[in-house]
RNA sequence: CCUCCCAUAGCUCAUUGGUAGAGCAGGCGGUUGUAGCCCGCUGUGGCCCAGUUCGAUUCUGGGUGGGGGGACCA
């Protein structure tokens, strides 16, 4: 594969690439460069889970690149995520390579690697703390969104050493390309930031879409605030479409969700249409009674996004078309769960998890 | 170790020695061939233990949890 059909397969999803000019230079000098995406188990997994980054890793893996998928464990363990005790995040780890599976990731063919067992030698706390010299305590508390949590809320002591932790991370596991979400550039920037300090190699950054929650954008004061508070979060129910909803709860969810007539910008609908419906499936039918203008079907996202704002296609139709395109994409995930003895108790367990906290 | 402050609804907070309210969020309904906006309706609650009192969410003591300040040189 030519490198300008690598960098298409990137471009395909990525919202921002820092800089697409060293990628190229990266493909041409090594054909399998390495890439991750860190993930802190916790929660059940959304869409932008199983179908989003799912298939980003899938371009990435067809792009020739090796990938290593992280389980953030200790790292879900500063953040306090599920009462910050480190069995269940382990558990929560196990179901969500299960989930991987299940979205047809071949397992064998990327590194699932645990936080613990690349943080166990002084090597790794070396760059750590060879990375905090190089990082103002202004800057790093900044950088705390990419925990998720809003600014202003109280820290602790632990949670500052996140993002140097996060920035190691990417050294330690010489990490050529960060494919991460739009909401971790903080932390890949502070990496080459530090990078060229330390004269270490700087990694390329490849960031994806965060994918609007279900009632659509929730404008603040700054474009980073207004992605934390809009994004679909697993730990949101309300906001949050789900591997494992039935195709009951997916109608009821679509439906309730913001939907504006003619309007693409801040909609959630027509993201998953962009991001989900069409990087997975060729062609969209959306079957709509006659006297709305009968079936109508779409070979790409452009054309559905020229018909929505021409205001050709009515929100209530959109919504039917997309419950029916997730359903088909969730159900094989949700029906393994339900049939796969070991992964069944794996969800059933970290479903129990998040109840009763 | 010392000291001060705080603990009420999912969240932010108010009030009261006589069985508690607001805003936001949520739920329901109306209006829209969806949602939102708008309008109407609506649920849930006093950290724990003891004491004072006819009666404690309110006062007192203790506990627990959270936060601030101090604790050598000064």
């Amino acid at each position: 594969m030519d490198v300008e059909e690598k960098i298409r397969l990137i471009k395909e999803f990525a919202e921002e690439i820092v800089t697409e000019e060293e990628l190229r230079e990266l493909f041409k000098n090594n054909p399998h460069p390495v890439a991750y995406d860190g993930f802190e188990p916790s929660g059940i997994a959304p869409i932008h889970f199983g179908l989003l980054r799912a298939s980003n890793l899938k371009n990435m893996l067809k792009a020739g690149i090796k990938f290593k998928l992280f389980l953030a464990d200790y790292f879900a363990f500063i953040n306090n995520k599920l009462g910050g005790d480190m069995k269940n995040i382990r558990l929560a780890g196990e179901y969500f390579i299960e989930v991987w599976k299940a979205c047809g990731i071949d397992t064998d063919k990327v590194e699932i690697i645990w936080a613990k067992d690349i943080m166990d030698g002084i090597d790794y706390w070396d760059k750590t703390l060879r990375i905090a010299k190089e990082i103002s305590l202004e800057r790093n508390i900044r950088a705390t969104t990419i925990m998720g949590r809003k600014q202003g809320e109280k820290l602790s002591m632990g949670q500052l050493f996140y993002p140097s932790m996060q920035v190691t991370d990417i050294f330690h596991m010489k990490i050529d390309i960060c494919q991460l979400g739009m909401d971790q550039r903080r932390a890949n920037m502070l990496a080459r930031d530090v990078a060229n300090k330390l004269k270490w190699k700087k990694p390329i950054t490849v960031h994806h879409h965060i994918l609007l929650g279900l009632q659509g954008l929730q404008k603040k004061e700054t474009d980073e605030e207004t992605l934390l508070a809009s994004k679909m979060s697993k730990s949101d129910p309300k906001s949050c479409i789900y591997m494992h909803d039935t195709y009951g709860e997916l109608k009821k969810k679509i439906n309730k969700a913001f939907c504006p007539e003619r309007q693409e910008e801040g909609n959630p609908l027509m993201e998953y249409c962009k991001y989900i419906i069409f990087r997975n499936i060729k062609s969209m039918t959306i079957n709509r009674p006659e006297k709305f203008g009968g079936n109508i079907e779409f070979k790409n996202y452009e054309e559905l996004r020229k018909t929505y704002v021409d205001g050709k296609l009515h929100p209530m139709d959109l919504k039917s078309g997309v419950v029916e395109e997730l359903e088909k994409l969730i159900k094989p995930v949700r029906e393994h769960f339900e049939k796969d003895k070991k992964a069944k108790k794996l969800y059933e367990a970290v479903k129990k998890l998040i109840i009763t906290r």
